[in-house]
RNA sequence: GCCCCCGUCGUCUAGUGGUCAGGACAGCAGGUUUUCAUCCUGCAGGCAGGGGUUCAAUUCCCCUCGGGGGUACCA
């Protein structure tokens, strides 16, 4: 592959507000573009518009970012031979662009203020006009009276002159050609009066910078697009592929935005818990598919299965309950000695462990993950149901005592019967716990169904939970023999009160 | 208003000029289980509407409707 046909793409975002699923999901199929292409991943931060960036965006993208594995080949950070990689630290790049547009005499100086251009477009539309335009009235402006106003300090923009009577034709990878007129255009700013250039300016004279081969990019900017061709061509740039990816919308069918009430930042969902592979299997599922009927993706197999082709152009919905349900099935799958390192900020943080954790902490955190994994749905709900595995001192269920632990009078005697052979056992394992059990509560005339509940409920606190016996396996014969005789006296001496 | 994009179950999607329109999530009903979750089985649910083209349209074309985006000195 020669140097002018490798594939190198970038992620453009603006830092502003927090990093929300929808730019997380136009990210992600650039990044796994270019990770399937073995081409190069640039992230180029857009912070021209000086108003609304802020530095904690940056940070909380490229957290986000780091998050969910996506990394970056060139950008902040890691540098690369393209730089700089902050808009805002480009502006020669784009004046010098724009100078050749001016000395060309594709661009213009224009001193028309934005209260004037909005009331001559106020004017127009008062008129029934159906498309109100910047009137060009600066179009044929003196270039020598322009460039002294100019020197002397006055405030002006920049304006790309827009010639009629041209097709614009977009070949886009998922919506083929799009057609536009340059007709419907008028002669739009590309540099604002604070010297910033517009973001469809900074863009081409960038994207060609740094050699970009596919333009990948949410839909809404394909309206964008002809007016770039228009500099592209201008410049005399060659084009690079364009593909428009569709947005996500909320559940009220609108673009997930940061002003969205129900929309929730990339790092809500680490904060959850819910493991990274998850939330990128549950995204690239939004506006792609594999073409078979596969929905489980690790991170290697999404690099390995996406293209560009097979993206849907269609906008998608964003579904929390499908998110979590993924969550669920890489938390299932997940291997224990990873999630326990995952776990650890989580149990810390209900003061199940200290941080870092003890060795022997360690060991009771690897037996909760193990035995819960396969039925939670994020971390923090697994480190939240582990309680009694770590702490002798659980929340006892009231519902649960009334019901399991003093509905019958028989119980506190059965749960001692149980204990004593559960002592007794030569082996502690699952088998030998089952038949101790149920020898004890059979050979005392107990009823087994009751005695497993009320078992449950000594040794967990809760009604819920995995399977009796491997409860009681991980929770560990000392403490469960302890838990059953403690129960039965509190039963007993009527310390206990259900609801 | 004008320009552009999009339109298969509630949601994410597969799909083809002739298919029983398939799967997943959610829902519902059973089953398994000592409980909850998992798991298994089943049920319900869709081609936005109207015109064409065609022997035949969910599929191709047009219109309408609906949704989205652009029309900024935001990106």
């Amino acid at each position: 592959m020669s140097a002018s046909s490798a594939v190198r793409v970038r992620f453009a975002p603006s830092p502003t507000g927090y990093w929300h699923p929808g730019n997380a999901r136009t990210a992600l199929f650039t990044w796994l573009f270019a990770r399937h292409t073995g081409g190069t991943f640039v992230l180029r931060i857009e912070d021209t518009d000086r108003a609304r960036n802020t530095p904690e965006a940056t940070e909380n993208l490229l957290d986000s970012m780091r998050w969910l594995g996506m990394d970056w080949d060139e950008g902040p950070v890691v540098g690369g031979e393209y730089g700089p990689y902050l808009q805002s630290e480009r502006l020669p790049i784009y004046r010098e662009a724009t100078e050749r547009l001016l000395e060309e005499g594709k661009a213009y100086y224009c001193f028309a203020t934005p209260e004037e251009v909005e009331a001559m477009r106020e004017e127009q539309r008062a008129r029934g006009v159906a498309a109100p335009k910047y009137d060009g009235r600066y179009r044929d402006y003196p270039v020598a009276e322009a460039r002294r106003r100019v020197e002397a300090g006055e405030r002006h923009v920049v304006r790309f002159r827009t010639e009629p009577g041209q097709d614009l034709i977009v070949h886009d990878i998922v919506r083929g050609d799009v057609a536009f007129r340059s007709d419907d255009l008028d002669d739009f700013v590309i540099v604002k009066g604070d010297g910033f250039p517009v973001y469809n300016w900074a863009c081409v004279v960038d994207d060609t910078a740094m050699r970009i081969s596919h333009v990948i990019r949410a839909e809404e900017h394909l309206s964008n697009t002809p007016r770039q061709i228009l500099l592209y061509q201008a410049m005399g740039y060659d084009l690079p592929r364009f593909c428009h990816v569709p947005v996500v919308l909320n559940t009220q069918r609108k673009k997930l935005s940061k002003r969205d009430p129900g929309v929730r930042s990339i790092l809500s969902y680490r904060d959850d818990g819910i493991l990274p592979s998850a939330v990128m299997n549950y995204l690239a599922l939004l506006g792609w598919s594999s073409g078979t009927e596969r929905e489980f993706f690790t991170r290697d197999d999404l690099v390995e299965a996406f293209t560009l082709e097979r993206v849907s152009p269609s906008p998608s919905v964003f579904d929390v309950r499908k998110l979590e349900s993924v969550g669920a099935e890489h938390l299932r799958v997940a291997a224990t000695d990873e999630l326990l390192e995952m776990s650890i900020p989580f149990f810390a943080a209900l003061g199940l462990c200290a941080d870092p954790p003890t060795s022997d902490q360690r060991t009771a955190m690897w037996s909760a993950v193990d035995l819960l994994k396969t039925r939670a749905w994020n971390l923090q709900n697994l480190a939240e149901s582990s309680v009694y595995l770590l702490r002798d001192d659980f929340p006892l269920d009231p519902q649960g005592v009334s019901k399991r632990l003093l509905k019958h009078e028989e119980t506190p005697t059965a749960l001692e019967a149980v204990a004593t052979a559960l002592e007794a056992t030569t082996e502690w394992n699952l088998e030998a716990i089952e038949e101790a059990f149920r020898t004890a509560t059979e050979g005392g005339g107990f009823h087994t169904g009751n005695a497993i509940h009320a078992a449950r409920m000594a040794v967990t606190g809760s009604q819920k939970g995995p399977g009796l016996f491997e409860c009681l396996y991980t929770v560990g014969r000392e403490r469960v023999v302890e838990r059953l005789r403690r129960t039965a006296q509190r039963i007993r001496a009527g310390e206990l009160t259900g609801e």
